[in-house]
DNA sequence: CTTAGCATGCTAAGATATTAGCACTGAGAT
DNA sequence: ATCTCAGTGCTAATATCTTAGCATGCTAAG
């Protein structure tokens, strides 16, 4: 999901988790595991992706915490552009429109008037 | 990207063309990858996929032409449920928001007037 | 001091994915 | 008729991912 491409299935689902999370020590990834493998297998698969340079690491007292090393922002552009282009020919006011439809119900008042000044205001910026 | 999970690299990167261009045959899926390996690789992928129940084929003329078995709103639903809880802590106005954000330049005044009919829609509904 | 718990470093086996190669078939061109 | 091209069926080797296991060090409790 994360970037361009080049991961296995299991790091593509820890790569998300740490994204979801900000970062993550072993133990919280293992934890948000569906079928959790074994604690080794978990820290093998951070290390590699730490090797391939996904990841860094800082030391919290006695544990890792691993992070990105792709920022939040870029990764999440990354991550809709893909999706833009796989599911919406590239197009992002079908992309909202379909976000709005399928969440419809579960957006506020607030949120909604919200939304209706961005839109006003990417129309005034346009002329 | 597309579903759930459990699909590799190279089975992902299928999806996602398949998706793209609603169906394709080989050919199409192998001049649509970036490094593309051998016909006959690209054959086996398609026959896995198959196998494992996320492709389909039918016939045509003497060529196979491979289509989702998940109908593309599901897959893109998932898809997109998939980058609002990893990127969005799932909160869909935050999307749209970054989408308007990314994308304001590239936005027509149609398309933006039409967004704006499409909140404001949502409004009504909500009250 | 010694033990138990929890963390990492490192290594190797096992499972899966990825790729290529060869055999076969059918259609159209010479 | 036969040659060649473009397709599929099938199989096997290679690469990569995924997992587990053992050794080690540090810290806190008994």
């Amino acid at each position: 999901m994360t970037q361009v491409d080049g991961l296995s299935r299991r790091e593509r689902q820890i790569m998300d988790i740490i994204y979801e999370r900000s970062e993550a020590t072993v133990a919280d990834v293992r934890g948000a595991l569906p079928e959790p493998p074994s604690y080794s297998a978990v820290r093998a698969l951070l290390r590699i992706l730490e090797e391939k340079g996904h990841l860094q690491h800082r030391q919290d007292g006695p544990r890792y915490v691993y992070l990105a090393t792709v920022p939040y922002r870029q990764a999440r552009e990354s991550a809709m552009r893909r999706v833009l282009r796989t599911f919406f020919g590239g197009s992002a006011s079908r992309a909202v429109a379909a976000l709005l439809d399928m969440e419809a119900d579960n957006l506020s008042e607030d949120e909604l008037q919200h939304l209706a000044g961005l839109v006003d205001e990417a129309r005034k910026k346009g002329r």
